[in-house]
DNA sequence: ATGAAATGCTAAAACCTTTTATCACTTGAG
DNA sequence: CTCAAGTGATAAAAGGTTTTAGCATTTCAT
């Protein structure tokens, strides 16, 4: 990194006066606007490398009313889902030279408020808000700001620009996995009703069944896999022959539960997952099958939407739904495996 | 947000001509620089809230030569380390309109150059560098930075200023804890020698051990617990009273294998972990007995490091130690249980 | 040879704020 | 009554960049 004799950053002046030319054709041969001879603007460009010149973007940005850099909202502290989508954001940016202030609320109205202004203060060219669940409304009134907003796990008013996991089509998916590997009694264990997320999960479910199935809602976590497992081993109906689960974490408790109970997974009952959460479902003992939500790739499409948007271009508003994917490890068998027991 | 008739956010021009008094007297009046009328004064402040004036810290920071946002470059993707550190970092500096901007690099050497130069150009006032692990080097040279960097859970050069935890610590916690519970035969099973953090505290370990004791390296992740109980208890040496794992991740795998082996926790074998990462931790059978990192505040501290930095005040170079807590839960039998052991 | 058009460059304004130097005016002391 | 000091306000410069309008100069067609 150059710098001139007094130590400060090269500017374009130090340009110009290396060159003999005005700031103006300095400028002009840099960017290649206007009329500049050839050989001046290789000239200028090629002392411009030499002296390290990069543009001050505080300058530039101060005159053409874009920063070039967002602001990105959450209420995370944890990271599980905020920094991949932020590093989708990012990815999707910083070819753009859009850098992202990260921005952690705490849940903390005042903390919400201090970041939001101090954003605004610097002149973002955009918002993105992101919780840690769907139906979570940001601490700060982001409606009536003179920049664009938009939602990234969390869904926002009509008007504005969302993008969420496909929980629908993500559930369909674990289901007809388990159908396809020829079962038939699929149950789904899952989290508290009041979350969106879950009752989308289990409708997609339900209606992946033919409207057949059997839901048991209760708190995230391992124990509630376990407690739900205990229950409908003690009861006198037939076994289903699959567990769908509504998150990983709920997914390791029932395969540890039916462990202790003598069974084995998938060969007795097949489970599958949802969220791909690498350090629960890789060292599940089987490995588990389970949902991706694309989390980064979902970071990746509000990024370039929020790229179009502080460029003036129309973004469709609504709700974007983000497909979610399988990932198959052992918890259900292989596909393979899937595929003789079909054929036997 | 209020804004001026033509639609932009209002400046100090607008404050100014509202009031009636120049621009330099509406600044003069807002920042309580040089002499101004109390009368005046009050009434420039009292348009400027009104009208929704707040200054813009693009001008302001082109001018002061300091833009009051830095950087945080990580090459974390996942977010278990960066984001709870990204969080105090921010709660540090958010009071004094510091703003982070948030670069993870995914281990890309073009993503982190591109990062850099992003940063530099938006005139950040330092940068932090983060890693997911304390003997990575960055993928760029920070050396020769004409701003402060600061590491944090990373360990710069010499002169430089970095924040890490302070393993040895932890991991005399650890192993007092068990020791202050009666236990004698404690082992110790923890992830690759070449990680620095693994050598730290394998070494702390052996030290409140008086230079005995055992150490069984291997790779990270729940396998290896598994693997290492099976090789202990299928040897004829006395086994273990206790074993302290060199992450939550082991000490899961461990206390599964234990419980698979018919050995219970904490009654035959007592087991501590290192992390305190909740999603293992607390969904563990017993609940993991831990050490707790803090890196919130080894983040606060860094930004407040950070602050210090830039506004020209001297901070000592060298490496800080943040001290580890902690963590009691179930894995180990409670403090009372383990004071009624020792009084009996 | 002459007017029009094209070419290459530059001065100046604009973005918004803070600070410095300066001006006009009042007050107080001698 | 005069001079010095103090008071309250302001014009102008500075920070670094881009853009607009304009100025010479050259080229070309007539």
């Amino acid at each position: 990194m150059m710098t001139t004799s007094h130590g400060r950053r090269a500017t374009i002046r130090d340009v110009a006066l290396a060159a003999g030319v005005s700031i103006s054709t300095a400028s002009n041969a840099l960017n290649g606007q206007g009329r500049t001879n050839a050989e001046t603007r290789d000239r200028v460009k090629h002392i411009a490398e030499k002296i390290g010149f990069r543009p001050n973007a505080l300058a530039r940005g101060l005159l053409s009313r874009r920063s070039h850099s967002i602001g990105m909202i959450t209420n995370d502290t944890y990271g599980r889902l905020t920094l991949p989508m932020t590093a989708g954001v990012s990815e999707a940016l910083v070819d753009h030279g859009v850098s992202v202030f990260l921005c952690a609320t705490n849940n903390d109205p005042r903390l919400a408020r201090l970041h939001l202004e101090a954003l605004l203060d610097k002149q973002v060219d955009g918002i993105i808000f992101t919780a840690t669940r769907l139906d979570l409304a940001p601490q700060v009134d982001l409606s009536r700001l003179p920049i664009p907003v938009v939602y990234a796990f969390a869904e926002g008013p009509d008007t504005s620009v969302s993008f969420v996991p496909d929980d629908h089509q993500g559930a369909r998916l674990a289901v007809e996995h388990l159908l396809s590997l020829g079962h038939r009694r699929i149950l789904h264990i899952t989290g508290p009703e009041d979350f969106a997320a879950v009752r989308r999960r289990a409708a997609a479910y339900r209606a992946s069944l033919g409207g057949e199935g059997e839901v048991m809602f209760g708190p995230w976590g391992e124990d509630w896999g376990h407690e739900a497992v205990h229950r409908i081993l003690t009861r006198p109906e037939p076994r289903p022959d699959a567990i769908f689960c509504g998150s990983d974490e709920t997914a390791r408790g029932v395969i540890d539960a039916l462990r202790d109970h003598g069974l084995s997974v998938p060969s007795d009952i097949a489970v599958v997952g949802f969220d791909n959460w690498h350090v629960v479902a890789a060292q599940t003992r089987p490995a588990l099958t389970t949902i991706d939500m694309g989390l980064k790739e979902l970071g990746r499409r509000a990024g370039l939407a929020m790229l179009d948007l502080t460029q003036g271009k129309p973004v469709a508003s609504g709700i974007n739904y983000i497909a979610c994917e399988l990932v198959v490890r052992a918890s259900c068998g292989t596909d393979l495996a899937g595929q003789s027991l079909m054929s036997s």
